[in-house]
DNA sequence: GCATGATAGTTACATATGTAACTACTTGCA
DNA sequence: TGCAAGTAGTTACATATGTAACTATCATGC
């Protein structure tokens, strides 16, 4: 017996166009952007796990801190695009693996100044030409001339996105 | 007192260059979608949990039941990229809400048959304008000609990442 | 100086998500 | 038949994340 029925598709009827009823997903952009990036970060984020037990927030974190030693948290949290309690969290994480040193800052001892210990910058030395290369890999596949493009669309959808959120947090 | 403490960036070692030892977080690809994806998917999300009481998983179920009825679990979860714990969970709390009408298949009594109810419809009706709102606002920041450069390339990284994740789960 | 309000960071609690069982049913094949 | 293996969907448990207090410190104005 064979089965008939065939994804029917509602189609936004022939006739009558009533400001488009149904919604295509597969094509709805902010879904695929989220497919999209889920995608991309699960593949990276695995490696980071294995290899060195790492969270994308701890990665994060150590990313900039490699890069700009003694930050606060707080301006961890801006330069990662986290909030405090998930750079607290990472930090902490850090802390305890000895990846990373705190001090309290010298002039205002509300705020801490971090940055990789030793153990960290050798687990951040191996993790940056992991990180390029599967960046370099994605950037093959996207193709030759493209990368201007996308990169002029990330950042003025960011923007606008941003824009468009009510309270921006 | 002037704090003359400029974020000191660590640069690249003029001289040297053994393979960048430093990554610019803000340039790095899977970063950027993520914050990409997570800024844009917030706005509409907050309009879908205000108005309507639903969860993004929630949304997507209903999303693809409103376009194909009949569905069973498995099929919705192919077509909303989200695994079946998910998917039995948005459909768990849409049943509740009267959102969802369930079925069991004629021919495999495991299989269910989802559909949106009356009031489910309801619900769909109004979203979906809203959501093309919301994306046309999107491509209008984007500027005209830009989206279908944008198009391919969101197709050809999602792509690359599935084919570089392990194990595609 | 010292109350008031702001800021840095942590902790606590509720909710969301991922992974691994588990149940029910079906299929295939001896 | 009837049993072994597979599939659909749910449940349970561990972990991750978001929101809201909370503590400690600092800045301001009087």
């Amino acid at each position: 017996m064979p089965d008939d029925r065939q994804t029917l598709e509602q189609e936004p009827l022939p006739g009558a166009e009533p400001g488009q009823t149904v919604l295509q997903l597969e094509r709805f952009l902010p879904y695929r952007l989220s497919v999209l990036a889920n995608t991309v970060s699960r593949a990276l984020a695995r490696q980071y796990q294995e290899r060195f037990g790492l969270s994308v927030p701890q990665w994060r974190v150590m990313a900039v801190l490699g890069r700009f030693p003694d930050l606060s948290a707080s301006e961890v949290a801006e330069k990662t695009a986290m909030d405090k309690v998930m750079v607290s969290r990472a930090v902490a994480g850090l802390l305890a693996e000895g990846r990373l040193e705190r001090r309290t800052a010298e002039h205002d001892r509300r705020r801490s100044r971090l940055r990789l210990s030793v153990a960290g910058r050798q687990v951040y030395a191996q993790i940056v030409p992991l990180a390029r290369a599967y960046e370099a890999q994605l950037l093959e596949a996207l193709g030759a001339g493209a990368f201007p493009a996308l990169d002029e669309a990330i950042e003025r959808l960011t923007e606008a996105g941003r824009a468009l959120n009510p309270e921006p947090r």
